[in-house]
DNA sequence: TTGAAAGCGCTAACAT
DNA sequence: ATGTTAGCGCTTTCAA
């Protein structure tokens, strides 16, 4: 395997040099830089980032924490993450907790991540108190997506307000019995968004008067199976809602699912609205919010890429993404007689 | 950051001993290896990875090439891949070409990932004569999925037989005018899948004594959209298909969507058939050829951690992976008298 | 503008 | 069972 010193001796120059002139760095004239770059392509030599990385106390590495690489929000942060990282000349090292409890416990709460990537990216995971205080000692530029941390770079979006556009166009359309299909007790692993979003829901049917029955907040766990079955479960319910709102379109996919099996269709007997907008959705007319997912991979890889330039120890730049109501055909006003429509 | 010496100073012992207990070699006494541990522990030190790794010429990391990220496909096998890696102490580094010609050059043309990985797994993109000798030069136990190459580990499954299965299906069904929708220009990446398909669909139509018509065969992109728009360009066709066999359940949906669109409906009209079985297919009803995804990431995984493990070289393994047929309401016999249907 | 020399933090070979 | 001594392949002072 070619090493510096093969390029060294190829130009008849000290390896320091070769070093120079193959970053870039000031301090080479021009012609000795291009016979060493042309010899260093001749040769093919590329730099062992290992022995770079231990002389330079630098890994030119991302590290990124996710839940699960098999969804779609997390794919597309992915996605939107090395879109930036290409051509900046980072890696990128995926640590798929794939759901399981201990990898977490991994690599959020020790120090595994700490020699092999300069910077981290943190998605839809809220630390604990313990993991926030060992990720703040790793001392490394840290974002987080889908979290709010004080000292960290983190990208959001408002779900509160998520909630709020869902419920207030369903209400607009005349309906009051409305359920939400958030998260459940499954989801060990992110549990900020469902819960926001519960709480959004629940404050925006305050905000309009409107009662939340008993059993209109049911488990979806995020999956389409998932919704499908918190459906069945509420059309079970002696005062059926008009209308059902899952926190995510894979959820609300269930949904429809889940009507179409009890012979019931969307919005005519019920209405149904997800969170996302994803492709699927306009598949299936659904009406949606939508959330900017590969933007907001971007932009936290931009702080944090940002953060290691300036060598800003710990940036803490917050940036809430705007989302929106995509209104499609799985809305609608409710049934006419609707509260008194026999089940 | 406490390096191997703080731990050695701590328990009054030097480098080797603490570097041999720590790695389990060995030549340690239980007493000192526990000493050791609990030091190392109570210091919360972790190796770093670079020095190890210079030291000892390996880097405990596997590097994967994934066209996209964001596919249901790829983003299995990844998931596959990383079940496996998890607990055998790899990290995973994803080289995510999103579809970047540029970025497959860089990968796959280059030494440039020779000094970072261990061993490499190449997702669905079947090496240029150039490329698969620059593999060849890396000297690492290489892992190709959805490809066929002499001399490196490879894990597949039968696309002509997913496209028997298929055609086979429709034609006992009653079917004689099928047509196909697979891969498009766009493509770039990924041919072979598409073109084994293509080839199977006619293999399969002649066997059956059926003629493919002019126009039967059609780009769809590999996406929902692009499946839509072959679809509609099939149901323009002067002898519209009885059926479509879409290479993917997503080219699948969009066909489906197409003729719902055109107000038709499958069976009744149209039968249409997809491939891969993801969750998305038994929500709509899609007949399909279901491919163990996850199970061929694993399986590519064993193959090259088994060559690391063992040392040799560049092993040969092949595996070919079984499909099935999961007959749903999506395909039927075709209308009675569809041979003479109105356009 | 270039070179010499001293590490970076480990592991491996060889002693003891 | 443990310690000593060389590096691994670069980058980074410091000199020239």
């Amino acid at each position: 395997m070619t090493g510096i010193r093969d390029v060294a001796r190829e130009v008849d120059m000290s390896t320091a040099s070769v070093s120079r002139a193959l970053r870039g760095l000031p301090g080479v004239s021009p012609e000795t830089r291009e016979r060493v770059l042309e010899a260093a392509r001749r040769l093919g030599y590329v730099a062992s980032p290992q022995a770079a990385g231990l002389a330079s106390g630098t890994t030119r590495t991302i590290g990124v924490i996710v839940p699960f690489v098999t969804r779609w929000y997390f794919s597309w942060i992915v996605q939107g993450a090395q879109d930036r990282l290409r051509g900046e000349g980072y890696d990128l090292l995926l640590a798929n907790l794939g759901g399981d409890a201990a990898a977490r416990e991994r690599m959020l709460a020790t120090r595994y991540l700490a020699k092999r990537v300069d910077a981290l990216l943190v998605l839809a995971l809220t630390p604990t108190p313990e993991e926030e205080q060992n990720l703040r000692t790793l001392g490394l530029p840290i974002g987080l997506v889908g979290a709010r941390v004080d000292g960290f770079c983190c990208v959001d979006i408002d779900d509160l307000a998520v909630s709020a556009q869902a419920v207030d166009h369903l209400v607009g359309l005349g309906h009051r019995r409305i359920a939400y299909v958030g998260g459940g007790l499954e989801d060990t692993l992110d549990k900020r968004a469902p819960r926001l979003r519960a709480e959004g829901w629940r404050a925006a049917m305050q905000r309009h008067g409107l009662d939340v029955l008993p059993g209109y907040d049911e488990a979806g766990d995020f999956t389409m199976a998932g919704g499908e079955r918190a459906a069945t479960r509420l059309l079970a319910l002696p005062e059926r809602p008009t209308a059902i709102y899952a926190a995510s379109d894979e959820m609300a996919i269930g949904v429809l699912r889940a009507l179409r099996t009890a012979g019931l269709h969307a919005p005519e007997d019920i209405s149904v609205l997800g969170v996302d907008d994803q492709e699927m959705a306009s598949f299936v007319d659904l009406t949606t919010i939508h959330q900017p997912v590969r933007e907001q991979g971007e932009a936290i890889t931009d702080m944090v890429l940002a953060a290691l330039d300036t060598g800003a120890g710990q940036p803490t730049e917050h940036r809430t993404f705007p989302t929106h109501l995509v209104p499609r055909a799985s809305t609608g006003p409710p049934a006419s007689g609707s509260r008194t429509l026999p089940r």
